[in-house]
DNA sequence: GTCAATACTGAGACTCGGTATCAGGACGGC
DNA sequence: GCCGTCCTGATACCGAGTCTCAGTATTGAC
């Protein structure tokens, strides 16, 4: 699998220069259909500096390429952002599978929240974590 | 200030020892009226092992008398819960306070998202960032 | 009161995710 | 070809948090 098209311009539209190794990031992250962690892109990128990994994954988030996910044990996952756009994270606990979701009705009452506390919101962190379909059906709620 | 008197009752109602480290910090805590770091902590209780303080804020974090409040650059602060229950958070960017609040209808359509996308909510959590009032009238929005 | 079991503590080493530094290499424009 | 800039890899470092382990405090039973 190759990298991402428009990824790749991003980089280069946002005058980044799209270099080997930021190009075998890219390549390894669209090989990867689920979150993963930079140790894990560090493995499968034996020949790149592990700097040059979190610098590189450090650009796609700015890029919005890349999307940071905060589990519930405090640690962290990184994620091909599918709609590049603001959105939410469902993390199912047992399998790790994020999916994300937007939602204006909720992005409303979060605005109105923040309103009545004279609160001006600049940006906002929401991550549900439980099951997913097929976790549940694998095994019923303990 | 003494420690909160309902907080050593939940410790000892939970079958947990009440010694006199744990008091140290639950003191320090109720003189701290705003968000702490572990190594505040430790500062002000120079006595206290850092392991002892790290393992008490743990176990306070599962009684609910202190939250967890992740911040927007990834960093983690501690706060002594006030509500007790189940909330959201304000964090003011510039000044760091924290302000809670709760919303039936912002859980709502949370549970509703969820439940669209087949997910069995166990737990969630909304971080609300940007600029508290005091701070706004101090700066206006760059 | 004292004794044993257990919970708790402090010190310090360690892990893990991430950053800073720095010398060297690769581009890109001229 | 030359120069400035951007990028890279190695490595040291940092901060938050955990693990281990020997020693201490607390508790309950007698």
């Amino acid at each position: 699998m190759s990298a991402l098209p428009d990824s790749t311009e991003r980089l280069e539209d946002t005058g980044y220069r799209l270099t080997a190794p930021r190009r075998a990031v890219l390549d390894a992250i669209s090989g990867i259909n689920r979150p993963f962690t930079i140790e894990e892109l560090n493995e499968r990128l034996p020949n790149i500096g592990r700097a040059t990994v979190f610098r590189t994954i450090k650009l796609l988030q700015e890029l919005e390429i890349v999307c940071r996910v905060p589990l519930e044990d405090g640690g962290v996952r990184y994620e091909r952002s599918r709609s590049g756009a603001h959105h939410h994270h469902l993390i199912c606990s047992p399998c790790g599978s994020v999916t994300e979701f937007s939602d204006p009705a909720l992005d409303a009452a979060i605005e109105q929240n923040a309103a009545s506390a004279g609160f001006a919101i600049e940006g906002h962190s929401v991550e549900l974590y439980g099951r997913c379909a097929p976790c549940q059906q694998a095994a019923p709620a303990p």
